[in-house]
DNA sequence: TAGATACCTTATAG
DNA sequence: ACTATAAGGTATC
């Protein structure tokens, strides 16, 4: 067993890692607790956070948990899990450095920063990334973290981790092993055959979603595009949330309201051109980051406090 | 190329 | 109880 600490006030803007994990970036974390990520989640947690992750050293699957308390962002694992925590969480981003780079005289994006300051993007592995991402259209955030669980039970290799079995998320090879019925039967909908045949894609090499990282980044999202139920919203997530395109801003409901309301003069019509509209308003390279903090402060601000 | 519609499933509002 | 609606959209026509 690996343990280690990671002191909090030597990451350039800190951590909150609760946020970080809880903000719809990422669906491959649940809590110690049981707690699953529900809507009147009191702030400030510390609790456990669990994954599963491959050793960096040995490429062996195995299981972690992550806290924050006391200054100091504390870890078990069974694999050696502090390069893993500094890459899936993105320690290293260099926070004020990020924020400086937004409008000045954005007074909504400074809210939500402020709000939410120390959560980070993060950069989860690539394939797990794209299947919660398909899985995510038209479904709420509990739901999501559901369907995942529900495909690591199905699907994932047991590991022991402290007295008890956890289920690794199921390989490419895996999943399309198995049937559209058999996705269906785990609550997948519509979205069954869309994660089988990338699954199947995935597997036989047919394209590479690491691929996208070498490309410029819309061409990186309409290479993404090609895998089945992956269209330029899920791209976005992906390119965001795993392939290290901090300028990425996934065009979702959420961030739609906001511009209609807010930024409506970036509202062109067709998502690439609202995209790249939103993207410049929002500070350009670092875009995805502004529309991070914008998207976990409208999910959970009452009406009354955006007046 | 742009616009309309169906799609699994669940939860909540009326 | 029962129907309509929406939930981090995409594929198809």
């Amino acid at each position: 067993m690996y343990s280690g600490a990671i002191s909090v006030a030597d990451l350039p803007g800190g951590l909150d890692l609760q946020a970080t994990l809880e903000s719809g970036q990422t669906y491959l974390w649940w809590r110690e607790d049981g707690n699953c990520f529900e809507d009147d989640e009191p702030a400030g947690s510390d609790a456990w956070y669990r994954t599963t992750a491959q050793d960096p050293h040995t490429g062996e699957e195995g299981v972690l948990r992550a806290r924050q308390r006391e200054g100091c962002l504390e870890w078990e694992a069974t694999v050696d899990a502090g390069p893993v925590l500094t890459r899936r969480l993105r320690l290293e981003d260099d926070l004020p450095a990020i924020r400086s780079e937004a409008p000045e005289d954005d007074h909504l994006l400074a809210r939500s920063y402020d709000a939410y300051w120390g959560m980070r993007l993060v950069a989860e592995p690539v394939f797990p990334t794209l299947v919660t991402f398909i899985c995510s259209a038209q479904m709420r955030v509990e739901r999501i973290h559901e369907m995942q669980q529900s495909l690591r039970t199905a699907f994932g290799d047991p590991v022991s981790f402290r007295g008890e079995t956890v289920r690794t998320y199921p390989e490419p090879e895996t999943i399309a092993a198995t049937s559209e019925a058999r996705l269906r039967d785990l609550g997948l909908g519509y979205r069954a055959p869309y994660v089988l045949a990338t699954a199947e894609m995935v597997a036989e090499g047919t394209a590479d979603p690491l691929a996208a990282r070498d490309l410029p980044y819309e061409e990186a999202r309409e290479y993404l595009t090609r895998f089945v139920g992956v269209g330029e919203k899920v791209a976005d997530c992906v390119l965001l949330f795993s392939l290290d395109f901090l300028e990425a801003v996934p065009l979702d409901t959420w961030i739609r309201k906001a511009i209609a309301r807010w930024y409506p003069d970036c509202d062109r019509g067709s998502y690439g051109a609202t995209s790249a509209a939103i993207r410049e308003r929002l500070g350009g390279r670092y875009a995805g980051y502004a529309q991070t903090y914008l998207f976990h402060f409208l999910r959970h601000a009452e009406e009354s406090v955006l007046a």
